[in-house]
Formats: C-alpha cells, structure tokens, sequence
DNA sequence: GGCTAAGCGAGACGGTACGTCGCGTCTTCGC
DNA sequence: GCGAAGACGCGACGTACCGTCTCGCTTAGCC
C-alpha cells in the first residue's frame, strides 16, 4: 500500500508509531464525524503527527483511509472450500454479508468508492487495492466450480462476479438495505440453484410447473 | 426539483434563461474537466450568472448536476410491453444499458452516486429523484411479470431489481466495464431462464447435462 | 497606498471597518508581540477579517504594517518657518526625535527598515511612501534656507539629508540611543554652526582657538 | 564568535573542512537568490553538510552569515595615522566606503542589519561582533584627535561617529546612493573643516561671506 | 586494539505560517 | 425585486522551513 524502501539507507527511519496513530485518527474520526468533515488537519491533530509527514507517506487524505480500512476487512473473508459450488458461494457470501453489516467499515468504503468516482487516480489504487482483491477471493470458489463442471451454462465467472459484488454494493450505495442471510439465500438460489432437498431441482420450476 | 412559486408574486421573475445556462454549464464543465473541478464560481462564470442566482434556486451544485442529468437520462427508458417477462426484461437493460454508455451522462451519474455518500442530504434526494424512478420503471415489467407468473420462485422481485441495477452501478463505478448485450443476454438468462429457443429449459443445464 | 478603483462599477463595496480592523489589529500585535510573532493568520483573527481580505488589498504583512504606521507618522512633523535655516533645522530635528522617542512607532518602523532590506518590491514601496516624503518635507527647509543663501558651502542639500536621517536611522537601528535635544543641539552645531548667542561664529573654533 | 571547547575532550574534532563549506555555501547561495531565499536547508544541501552540523555550531543562519561576512569585512579597514584628525578621517572614510561599495557585501550586510531589528538576540550579537568594532576602529582614530584637540567644539566623539556610520548605513539601506568620493569630501568638510589649501578656514563661509 | 565519546551526512518528525481555493453569505447597483 | 458583480468571513488545502530527533558511520583520544 505504501512505498517500499530501501532498508539500508540512511538517516532516521519512518515512524512506525505515527503511522499506526495516523490510521487509527482516520477511523475514529471518520466513525465520529463522518466523511465529509474528514481532513487532513483534522487526522494530524488526532494522532499527533504533522500534516506533512502525512504528506509524505500517503497521495491523499483517501489513501489514508484505504490503508486503515484495507487492514480491517482484508481478514475477515476466507476462502472457504465447503466441498460444492453451492456451499462455498453461500459461505462467501455469509462472510461478505458480516462485513457489510459492520457500519464503520461500510462508511468508509462507502466513502472510498465514492472518492474513487471523483480521483482517477485514487480510483486506480482503490480497485486495486480492494476491488480487485475481492474479486480474486471469489473467483478463487469459482475456478473450482468451474473445474468441477459446476458452474451454470451461459453465464461466465465474470458475470457472477459481478452480480455479487453489484448487488453487495447496490444495497450499501443506494438503498442502504440490510445484507441478510434471505438475501444470501436468494442470491444462492439465483447463482447455483435452489437447495438440494428442495423439491425443485431448477430456478425456473415456476414456469414448467404452470405448463 | 426545484421550489414552485406563487406565479402572482410581485417583482422580476425567474429568468428561465439563466436556468438554462446554469444547467448547461454545470454539463459542459462536468463534460471538460471532470466533476472534481466542478465549482460553483465556475458554473457562474461560465453560465454569465451570478452565484447567488445558483444559490436561490439549488441547494448545491450537485443538486444543479442532477437536475441536468436528469433530464436527459429520464427520456430514454420506456416501458416496453414486449408479451412476455423475458422479453421485457430484455428491451430494459437493451435501453438501460444503451444509457450506461453514453460517457458524458455515465460520468455525472457516477459523481452524483459518489455525493450521495458523501452528503447525506443530498444522498436522500438523489435515491428519490433518480435511483428510485428507475427501480419504479423496472417494478412495472417486474409486477407484469408476476401477475403472469412468470417471475421464478425464491427470487422477490425486490431482489431481481437488485441484480440489474447492482451489476449495472457496479460495472460503471467498479470495473468500468461496458454494457454490452452479452450482458444483457446473460443477465436475461440468470433472471428469466435461457432464451426459449435453446431447447435448454432451465438455467443448470450443464449440471443435469453432465447426469 | 491601496488602489484607486473606479466607483461605478457593480458589487459590493470594499468594506472600510474591514480595513480599520486590520490596520488596527496590525499595529496592535506589533505591539504586544514584535514584529517577529507577526503574522497574516494572526491579523485576521484578532482584526475578524478572513485571511482574503487581507490578501486582497495589501501585497504583504508589511504593507498593512505601512499604511497602519504611515497614518500616525504623517501627522506630526509639520514643515516649521522659523525665519532662519538654523532655526528651521532645529524644529525639524525636534520633532522629528519627538517621533522617534514613541516606542511603538519606532519598532514598527524599524521592522519596515528592516523588511524593505529583504524584500525588495516592498523596499521599493517603503521608500516611496514613506523615506522619500520624511527627505521631501526636510527639502523645503533646505531650499529655502538656500535660496536665504544660508546653506554652508561644500555640503549639498542631499548630503545634509543623508546626515540628519542618517544619524537618526543609525541611532535606531544600531545603538538604540535616544534621540535627545542634546543631539538636536549638535546636530544644528554641524549643520548649521554654533548658536548665533554663543562666542563662537564658527564650528571650528577650538583649531582656530590653538592657534 | 563560536564557541570554545575544550580542546582535550574525546570524541571526533569539529570538521573544519565543513565549516568553510558552510560559510561559503551562506555566502553564495545570499548572492545567488537573495537573504529572502536562504535557507538552513539550503545551505546544507549546498554545502553537503547535514541541518544538525548547522545547528551545532551557529544559533541561526543570521549568526552564519554574520561569521561568513565579517571575516571579509574586518580586514579592509586598517586604522591609518596620516597626521592630522582630517586626514586620517578621510583615510578612515576612503576605506570605509571602498567596503560599501562591494555589493555582494552590502547585501549581506543589509540582511544582518535587518535581522538585527526583528531578532532581539541576533541583534545583541550582530552590535558587539560587527558594529562596535567599526564605532572602535573610528574612536581610535576619534581620541588621537581629542587628544591633539582637533576635535569640532560642541559635537562630542560619539556624535561624529553616529553621522559617519549613520551617513553610510543610511546609503545603504535607504537610499542605495553610492559611497564615492564626494561623499567623503562633503562628510570631512562638515566634521572636520575645509581643506587647508582652501582660502576658507572655517566652515561656515558661506554666510560670512555675505557679510 | 578495543572502548567510548563526539561529530558527521541523511532524513523523518512535530510544528507554524504561508498563500490559495472554494464555499455560502452579504451588499451594491442596474434593469 | 431579480440578477450580475464582487467583497466578505470562513475553513481546508498542500507547501516550505523551522528546529529537533534518530539512524548508521566515521574519527579520535584513552585505557
């Protein structure tokens, strides 16, 4: 996320200690005051620092807050590998739903995703820092699926990347509904069929069954 | 959008003229130099208004930005009554997607996503005069469909919404993927079966294939 | 000191409490802190104007600093007739020391010195506004006591100038020695010989006296 | 100027080699851009010493450049014996001005001068380390005179000294008019009398001549 | 010859002030 | 009384230097 260094060079090192105050500043403030009345004053102040040693380390008040939020959600998503397409995705999305019912965590990539629209190059190291690596997770579950012959015709790994990211950040940009386990459930359905012990076998039961 | 006034008011009326000139300008420098350069001072220079005259009549220059855009995205989506669910969804996202690649509009339309975070007023504007009218297009074909019966089971409607407008939002704010019409084909086949000509029935074809 | 705008034109009016509240709260900090601890931050604040319009009227803190400090030097050196060049100079010198005995006033004007050393657009406007006219108001003295033909032989006018602000300047800048009637007193001996009661014509009456 | 330390101590000696770079590095950098772009940092980077080096020795980069200038500036003014009070005093302003004349000197001490208003503790040092050696080289010459009694009636030592170094700081800071010959003349006449070849003995001949 | 003390270049650190930008408000004048 | 022009108070920006503080490294006397 921030710069490598040359380990052997000269003079005094980066403060790791300011560093850590810096994000801590970035959340808590965020989390007390919301986005909009984030600055970079605001950050140096809280933790501490000066103003340019936040310069110096980060592009932008919104890196800053990539880095401090990155932290926290990269953790709580493993790739599980529950035996089917169906139970890996349902656990995924279990995983990704937690997340995205933790409201500081959700301000902040609200935030950030909505920064990455106004900076272009923020945007770049948004989605490669975090977009990106959901992505990655998931497509993990689906070249399984995939290799196992499990995925539905017609519809490429992209394609179910993208309704489930789209639908995850549907809800939190604009309607701000809740991700629950029935949302979960219908999305599975939607994904990979319905349940096994159901006695539908396919999504489009509906219709057969009124022919 | 904007405040009705008693027309038998005394004194100079609103000159629909600078109206026009202001919504024009907030485009054309959208358009030129990305929203981020975006301000007030400039739409009124640009336009030859003063900013007081913004300020009168718009709560902030997004507010200006949406009345701009709006306009020109409510045209473009009919309700089509194509006969069946399938085909109804399918004239939809042809035309919503025929929208989402025009990159003027995608553009103000992904600032105005990305204030709507950031300002929360705002925010609730925007979901009531834009997000909410195209989900209120989409839940006419929607409640069509579920008349008929068209609509699979396990999926509310409320979901199916979620889906297109989710990969649709996602693509333009995430990945800035095109709309294409393989999308659309493969949307189609996730939310309303494969085409009925495929002699494929149910989307997980492949899985009973392999049976 | 500050531009002349032309008065017909639209908008609102420079405001002229806003410009005494600076140049009063310039003066103010200059003499409770020095000129060291004077800043543009700090003249704002205490004078209620924002930093723009300090920015707007004046080049620099200086600026302010001269136009505050020129308004109460212009006023009380009055250009004296006496009746005689010695008589002239000496009126001249003592209320010209009366000036340099308030403290308030000469540190202001020491730090002016001092910054016309530094920045030279300044030390161009400083000389112009305020040197020159202190030499202007010396040289009626000195052109009428030429035109009286009492002007010693083999000293220009300029010269004399050079010599009287000269010994003020130096005693300001350099020794801090104050500026008494004895020094008046000598100053008048050198200039313009010894008093006309005294014993003695001439200022070099101890040689001749040797002799 | 600098501090003295005890010369048996342990540890690394003082760099000389730095030191000069230092100095030199003050010198040019004031010539190159001005006293207004000099900087600590600037003089480190251009001297390849380190700000800590800087600091260790000298209280501020005034203190730098007044060690830098007045090693220049002590040299050239030898305290001449020609004879006569006149004549060493027009020896004493030849030299002085021979000074004032080198610009690249002038600058720096104009900057000095300047810093002495606006920095008390500089100041203190910048009187005793430059200034009072150049009123002490002038007393010598000064009580030579007293002690012959060549001195003007009526105008004390300190006097004479306040307008000849109050005449060239004068020059130098305010008007910029150069230090030439007819300078010198014009100051020995007023303090010394006319030249002794002149049919005048005395200053005042001008208005004795009227008579 | 190893130990200890100080100086060295380098560069990050907490600060302060800078000068600028944009905001949203206000005042003035002309239509 | 609207609308342009534009000054106003305000707050944040990103930058420049300040003077201090580690770093790892020389360099020199002393045991």
């Amino acid at each position: 996320m921030t710069d490598q260094l040359d380990p052997a060079r000269p003079g005094r090192k980066r403060s790791e200690e300011a560093r850590q105050a810096i994000l801590a500043a970035a959340l808590e403030l965020t989390a007390e005051a919301g986005y909009a009345r984030l600055t970079i004053d605001g950050i140096a102040a809280r933790s501490g620092a000066g103003k340019q040693t936040i310069y110096r380390w980060w592009p932008s008040k919104d890196d800053v807050l990539l880095e401090a939020g990155a932290g926290e959600a990269d953790l709580h998503v493993p790739i599980p590998d529950e035996g089917s397409y169906r139970a890996d995705l349902r656990a995924f999305l279990t995983a990704s739903f937690a997340l995205g019912r933790r409201r500081q965590l959700t301000d902040v990539l609200r935030a950030l995703m909505a920064r990455a629209q106004i900076d272009d190059a923020f945007g770049q190291r948004f989605r490669t820092a975090f977009l990106q690596r959901r992505r990655d997770a998931l497509a993990v579950i689906l070249d399984r699926a995939q290799a196992r012959g499990e995925l539905p015709a017609g519809v490429p790994a992209g394609t179910i990347a993208d309704i489930v990211f789209g639908v995850i950040w549907y809800r939190l940009l604009a309607t701000g509904q809740a991700l629950d386990n029935k949302l979960a459930d219908e999305l599975t359905t939607v994904l990979a069929g319905p349940p096994s012990g159901s006695g539908e076998p396919a999504l489009h039961a509906s219709r057969r069954k009124r022919t």
